[in-house]
DNA sequence: ATTAGCACTCTCCCCTGGGGAGTGCTAAGC
DNA sequence: GCTTAGCACTCCCCAGGGGAGAGTGCTAAT
């Protein structure tokens, strides 16, 4: 929104970021009085009045109620977000305290990823006092590393999968043929040979393929390695990981019941969670999505930042915060910033070595 | 407490069963003229006042404040449990339905544990309105079925473990020696020959004693076998899965946002309620936790009803269901108590095939 | 263009008083 | 002696009123 930028001049700009800075630290609306005595303007509270009436009608801003201060709306939040909070703020990075906190609590668990997202959550709300989110990666954001096949019993064979990004998944087929281990093992190398270093999805639409061609020549072998392979990623989804419940509920917006039984209904549904994050996983860079800019109506007063973590140079999964639109946009982002390129570091010291030895 | 109950006659044991009975459906304190309109009672409320000051008396019914009416105290739920309960009420088994939806959910996902017991708690909070929790088998309540190993990367293996309950856990070995898939393969068979068949818990305390002993004969493989085997098995711990939130906040109980911090902060620290959870875990049958009987500080105003589910005779883990201590224990206990049998019956499908096996 | 002054609005909070529900006690009834 | 009717009393709950406080918009003066 250049214009928008174009249509406020220097001072209109300062009290807008006043405003905003203030009601981020405290939700209460913020009035014109306070305005100049705390930001030391050097004009009168009704200059700022008049100042803070055009920012409201320009959207920025909005009442609560006649006679009430201002509070910023999801535009004006918007607008900081994109102009304001950087040349605004000396960025003061207490990332020190962050990444020795990833590092502490995440350093050895770079071989499972998902205890390492689940860990990374907490940290994340544990730091930003918000929730923290993390999806795993999903059928196009993981590449198969190796695929392990083993006679489970009499019926059954156990099938383990592994990942470039660290997923570790595990299947249990009941199978109406009786594999020997030996033919386990023939069918595990020749599924490695074909598939590893695909995505899980491409292998899918490759298996699909595959499947309809060979139906004709019948290599049984082979033919059954494929429908056991395809039994084996059709399940393959990603996985979400919230937490910081309790810290969320701490803030002055969550004193009323009814926000606090909307907004774990909505966690409750990692379905839609994932739906909603998913759409975000193949931007680059840190994305913040503010209050009704979002699709789930019971969100509609929150906001979310999120960024993708990668493997190698694709985007694996997505970790973030979610927190009210008043938030502290400025510390979040670069929160969720720093946690996924420590994720991605992460993975890329366990993979490189991988990619090494190929 | 065969002296409580002979302590109260045929008379006052009504009017206890009738307040608590009115209080479980409607959290008002119970009024005397109530009692008598609503439960048909033959006397009029001041006689009905005279029983409710006697129950006061003896610790089964308090008063939020005079001039109120009555609301069961812990005793008095416990009372209830104990003797009211079951000769009171008509045992109205819903419980086609819960099993119906236990078997919808459930029974595609007999092979993984985990997935299993997250869906059960699901189950059992959307049938009872509070809170559904389960608990994995811990090192005690796992037997060993297979260990898998191979290698992974130049430097790691790979393990995978199998229990009779379902558990499959995976761990990648950072190791400084290089095996070759061969000596992995040895080992395995070795591991397999000696622990199969025993508890996690077993093995540790095997291993530790073994290792002992090997440090002076020291056969390089055999040893290291072992020290691999104890990397795995120290790690082994019980898992929590809990749900339900959305649902227990309906509740007018909690309609005050502290009690809800209270109760998501007791909920997120998984480590104390698996210490609760635990000491249960050796229980026969259904246990009935009652408010100020557990030790718990923020879970003073809750009650737990808990059962573990076998494998084999043996108590593997435990499910459950946690509510405010007005809870329908009538239900509730039933719930669990299916739930618990149901478990125990898909592990036993899942390992008979495998005792036969052997 | 800015500001001081002022009337006005709206929330919040405290206080008050009545209504209601329920009790405990007492005295009368069976 | 147990039961009950009657009654005074207690305490919660809620609605209504009023005052303080904060903030606004407007107007007129600088």
């Amino acid at each position: 929104m250049p214009d928008d930028r174009d249509m406020l001049d220097e001072r209109s700009i300062k009290v807008l970021w006043a405003v905003i800075h203030s009601y981020i630290n405290n939700p209460d609306p913020v009035g014109s009085r306070y305005v100049t005595r705390k930001y030391a303007f050097d004009f009168s509270p009704a200059t700022i009045r008049n100042i803070m009436a055009d920012l409201e009608d320009m959207g920025f801003l909005s009442q609560p109620h006649t006679s009430a201060g201002r509070i910023p709306t999801d535009k004006g939040y918007r607008f900081y977000v994109e102009n304001l909070m950087d040349e605004m703020e000396e960025n003061v990075s207490v990332h020190e305290e962050l990444i020795e906190s990833l590092t502490k609590r995440l350093d050895d668990l770079r071989e499972d990823i998902y205890t390492l997202l689940d860990e990374t959550t907490r940290t994340l709300s544990t730091h930003s006092h918000y929730l923290g989110i993390a999806v795993s990666p999903g059928p196009d954001g993981s590449t198969l590393r190796r695929i392990e096949l083993f006679p489970y019993s009499d019926d059954r064979i156990a099938v383990i999968l592994f990942t470039n990004e660290g997923i570790i998944k595990h299947k249990i087929l009941k199978n109406s043929f009786s594999f020997s281990r030996n033919d386990l093992n023939k069918i595990a190398r020749y599924l490695n040979r074909e598939f590893s270093g695909y995505t899980i999805k491409e292998i899918r639409r490759c298996l699909f393929d595959e499947m309809a061609r060979d139906k004709a020549l019948c290599d049984s072998l082979i033919s059954r390695a494929l429908s056991l392979c395809e039994d084996v990623v059709a399940c393959y989804g990603s996985n979400v990981f919230i937490s910081g419940l309790s810290e969320i509920l701490e803030l002055p917006e969550f004193s009323d019941v009814e926000k606090v039984k909307e907004l774990s209904r909505t966690i409750e549904d990692k379905h839609a969670v994932i739906k909603l994050i998913d759409s975000l996983a193949n931007e680059e860079g840190v994305q913040v999505i503010i209050g009704t800019e979002n699709t789930i109506e019971e969100m509609k007063a929150m906001s979310i930042i999120t960024s993708t973590y990668k493997e190698g140079d694709k985007p694996a999964g997505v970790v973030g915060i979610i927190g009210p639109t008043r938030m502290d946009y400025s510390s979040a982002i670069s929160l969720v910033d720093v946690t996924a390129r420590y994720l991605t570091k992460i993975l890329d010291e366990g993979g490189r070595q991988w990619r090494r030895e190929r």
